[in-house]
DNA sequence: GCCGTTTTCGGCCCGACTGTTTTCAGTCG
């Protein structure tokens, strides 16, 4: 999806698909692990893979050993792998598709190839509707009706859920369950509380003395669709707007090892598990135990779990195994920035282009989060679409602004999402931008350039000595548009070198950067702008959207510029242009 | 196939639910 470090995630591609082959052939469950393991890890590896085999230190990689390291220096040298092509060889290249669909798992996948043919999900369809899959032992009607409703299902298209609708979705199902009683705590764990940019189910965790009345407020709310399982303790639906929700009823005692199981990622419990193991200690979602007596030392809450292993509470947004553990046993786990931080939003719209509100009611509504400051920040004239402002509305927006600023408590800041043209250059001379507080830069047209000519493009306009931000630096929509192609660390290192901004966009469809780009502008010492990209007043409430990015990308408060105080913000903004000492 | 604060060999996370079984395998998270 991404396209910068492209070899990271492609080889995390292939090893998932050795791991699943290696699964549908019978090996050895921890050899699968074993390469599942190692693709995880190149997909949270924020630095190219290129340039840790370039210093011999892959071996060096979580779950990456001699043999995967081999066949990974295999890939770069010939973009190929042997292995892979044998394993390919014994099945057709549309037989993995099977396993996308629900409740069919590589065993009866395997058994349905090896009997019938089934070798695509059109095939398998066609023999579930005649009912010639009833002929393979261990599949009978039930199985059949289930698997014509998951092709079903798959075929509407599994697109993951954005987080910010997600979220609603959980909300709004929590606040049922709690007014029909019988509910004590109510919490969201899964990818949902980790704060993923998208989601495929929603986890909800209850406390209550009255479970299978829980269960069945559950199953009989309204916005339930069809009852996926239903068990004494925990039941799963499909919601109305298409997502799967689970819902599990845990006892008070063992909430905290309840949320930490059901939190996830399973890579991170998988190796919370096995460090149990070491210390004589074993961790399920009813607590933590010791093996020898059987006596549960832990579980009311999360702290005590982590306690019980010698470790730190862990932020959920950290949880996916991408270094975390070690960085807790090493007393080295980084104070993520916070909402309480964040001093004002550096990127939002007004009706003066493509915004929804005025002027008035954008400050007022910024002014009510108790931020200390607001940049204005409407579009420049070549985003035409957008009601970009050329140079005369541009200086009438600032003088407006000016001439309002004495009615709030609010600092009000001129600035412009200025357009990047194609040559790098910007949508307004520098002596109309050194009139702005704060410039954001973005582009908006020309997404394909090629890969060269874009990274080009962007680092000549962070080469602007007004330029202080960089906005939605990949342009990437989830589910709609993928980002352009660019050099990010090519981007990066300019940044850093001139002193600018990577944002991380919190709109619900934007969070550009992402959090592995966002990790790698950090670590690459790149501060970063965590914005809304406001263009209706609701859109402010979107930032714990880009907080949850930041966090995942294990960023603190030192590193985010709009946790500076408005002045420093200001002295910021201000140290490259022209006639301002450093 | 990986890995080491009991180990360089012998382990490797844990439980719920379902469907098809007569005691459990497969799947999921």
């Amino acid at each position: 999806m991404y396209h910068e470090p492209v070899k990271n995630l492609e080889l995390a591609r292939l090893f998932n698909e050795m791991a699943r082959l290696l699964e549908v052939q019978n090996e050895s469950v921890f050899r699968v692990r074993a390469y599942a393991r190692a693709a995880q890890t190149l997909e949270t590896l924020a630095e190219s893979v290129e340039a840790v085999a370039a210093r011999g230190e892959l071996g060096k990689l979580q779950g990456i050993g001699r043999d995967l390291a081999a066949k990974i220096e295999e890939y770069l040298a010939t973009r190929r792998i042997a292995q892979l092509e044998e394993l390919r060889r014994g099945l057709p290249p549309t037989f993995l598709t099977l396993l996308e669909i629900r409740g069919l798992g590589p065993k009866t996948a395997k058994l349905l190839y090896d009997r019938l043919g089934a070798d695509s999900v059109e095939r398998l369809l066609a023999l579930a509707e005649s009912g010639e899959i009833l002929r393979v032992p261990g599949i009978a009607e039930k199985t059949r009706t289930n698997l014509l409703k998951a092709i079903a299902l798959w075929k509407a298209g599994r697109a993951r859920t954005l987080l910010a609708t997600a979220r609603e979705i959980a909300a709004q199902v929590g606040r049922a369950l709690a007014a029909e009683g019988g509910v004590d705590r109510v919490e969201v764990a899964g990818s949902l509380r980790r704060m993923r940019e998208t989601v495929k189910d929603i986890d909800i965790l209850v406390t209550s003395t009255e479970p299978a009345r829980v269960i069945k407020t559950f199953v009989a709310l309204p916005s339930v669709l069809e009852v996926a399982a239903q068990g004494d303790t925990k039941a799963s639906v499909r919601h109305a707007a298409g997502l799967r929700v689970d819902l599990r009823v845990v006892e008070p005692e063992a909430f905290g090892a309840a949320l930490q199981y059901f939190t996830g990622s399973k890579d991170h419990n998988v190796r919370i598990r096995e460090l149990a193991r070491r210390h004589g200690l074993s961790v399920s979602e009813y607590g933590v135990f010791d093996e020898k007596t059987g006596a549960r030392v832990a579980g009311k809450t999360e702290e005590e779990v982590y306690g019980a292993l010698g470790l730190p509470w862990i932020p959920p947004e950290l949880r996916e195994n991408a270094g975390e553990i070690e960085a807790a046993r090493a007393g080295r786990l980084p104070t993520l920035v916070a909402g309480a931080a964040i001093r004002g939003d550096l990127h939002a719209h007004t009706d003066w282009s493509d915004g929804h509100h005025t002027l008035e009611e954008l400050v007022a509504a910024a002014q009510a989060r108790d931020y200390e400051y607001i940049v204005v920040s409407d579009h420049s004239k070549s985003a035409t679409v957008a009601h970009g402002l050329d140079v005369d509305r541009l200086e009438a927006q600032i003088a407006t602004l000016r001439a309002l600023q004495p009615r709030y408590r609010i600092r009000i800041l001129a600035s412009t999402e200025c357009d990047i043209l194609a040559d790098g250059t910007l949508d307004f001379p520098d002596e109309v931008l050194r009139k702005l507080d704060v410039v954001l830069a973005a582009v908006h047209s020309r997404f394909t350039l090629p890969r060269d000519a874009m990274t080009a493009r962007i680092v000549r306009a962070l080469a602007n000595p007004y330029v202080n931000i960089l906005a939605h630096p990949t342009g990437r929509l989830l589910g709609e548009r993928e980002p352009y192609d660019v050099d990010l660390d090519g981007v990066f290192d300019a940044a850093r070198a001139h002193g600018k901004a990577v944002e991380i966009n919190a709109s619900a469809a934007r969070l550009d950067l992402n959090d592995v780009h966002a990790r790698r502008a950090a670590e690459l010492g790149v501060p970063v702008a965590i914005s809304t990209d406001t263009h209706w007043l609701a859109n402010l409430d979107n930032l714990p959207l880009g907080l949850g990015v930041a966090r995942r990308a294990w960023i603190g408060p030192a590193q985010v510029v709009n946790a500076l105080p408005a002045a420093d913000l200001l002295a910021w903004a201000h140290r490259g242009r022209p006639g301002v000492r450093a």
